[in-house]
DNA sequence: TTAATTGATACTAATATAGTATCAGTTATA
DNA sequence: TATAACTGATACTATATTAGTATCAATTAA
């Protein structure tokens, strides 16, 4: 089973890339190209994206998107958040006999802890910090810049 | 997006059971009705444990199922491997030009941490540790006894 | 003017999860 | 020893989620 979906996944690929033009504006086009990524799927989660502030957009040639923000500012967390409704370890496990009384369930709240791990653990993930690392990885060798285009259906 | 699927929740709750009763075995039908869990689909559930060696069986009137072991050596974290093929938080996310080099990608290594940090919490979760919890959550009310049944299709 | 772009939206396909149905074999017990 | 309460095995359907495609209108740089 997989914690993070296509969306969430592409989305961060998008991110990355945008992290590194944080200048001029990039389009699906390139992106879709670049990282191998459905170019009409990618340009729905990159809508959504705009839905939630953290990308502009500009329409017509030369047109693309930009990010709203510094990239150390958005989370992975964030992006689970929209893309997949956050993650949920279980809905009540006991619903019957077992657990009358929710509010005082303790296993609710090993549940509810183990909920809160990982979620502190996505929150500490940010695009700036995950783009740093791929600097690094790439030892200087600019892997994100953009390049001569194919179409995509 | 929730972590624990169906099976691994009815699973689990049908483990609280048998470690209510160690000695005696525990019918299906009793447990479907007591946790409402569908028949058949508890009964699957039931016969891929068996598999694991988590439960044995006995056929026939007065049969049903009975734990191997101590309620302490089982891992929630097992059986999220048994029934859900572990958890992944994602498949490599960087294929193509960024990561060239996968065993040295950072990237990978940081989703990586993140898969065991996840993991470690569940293999803290065991059935006898639950089972405690849920003791004491009831108050000595014996909340898991067997009781007389209504058909289940 | 036109080609490169995004906005919006509606659709299909693939996969995973959840649940159902059926029949054969075993066994306590009346 | 017949029968009802059980499990073993397996094939099936239904539902939900995830992934991906298609289309057309509007915008804009060149
Ligand atoms: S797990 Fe839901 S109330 Fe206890
Ligand atoms: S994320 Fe797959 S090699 Fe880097």
């Amino acid at each position: 089973m997989k914690v993070l979906t296509k969306k969430t996944d592409y989305a961060i690929r998008a991110l990355l890339m945008l992290a590194a033009s944080r200048e001029s504006y990039v389009s699906a086009k390139i992106m879709a190209v670049e990282q191998d990524i459905p170019y009409q799927f990618l340009r729905g989660v990159l809508q959504e994206m705009i839905r939630h502030n953290l990308i502009v957009s500009k329409e017509g040639v030369q047109g693309g998107f930009k990010l709203t923000m510094d990239p150390d500012e958005i989370r992975v967390n964030q992006l689970i958040e929209i893309f997949q409704g956050g993650v949920q370890v279980s809905e009540c496990m006991f619903r019957k006999q077992i657990c009358a009384n929710r509010s005082r369930c303790v296993l609710r709240h090993e549940i509810m802890r183990i909920e809160q791990v990982v979620q502190n653990e996505f929150e500490k993930v940010t695009i700036g910090g995950l783009f740093r690392k791929l600097e690094l990885a790439n030892q200087l060798k600019p892997a994100l810049s953009t390049s001569e285009s194919v179409p995509t259906t």
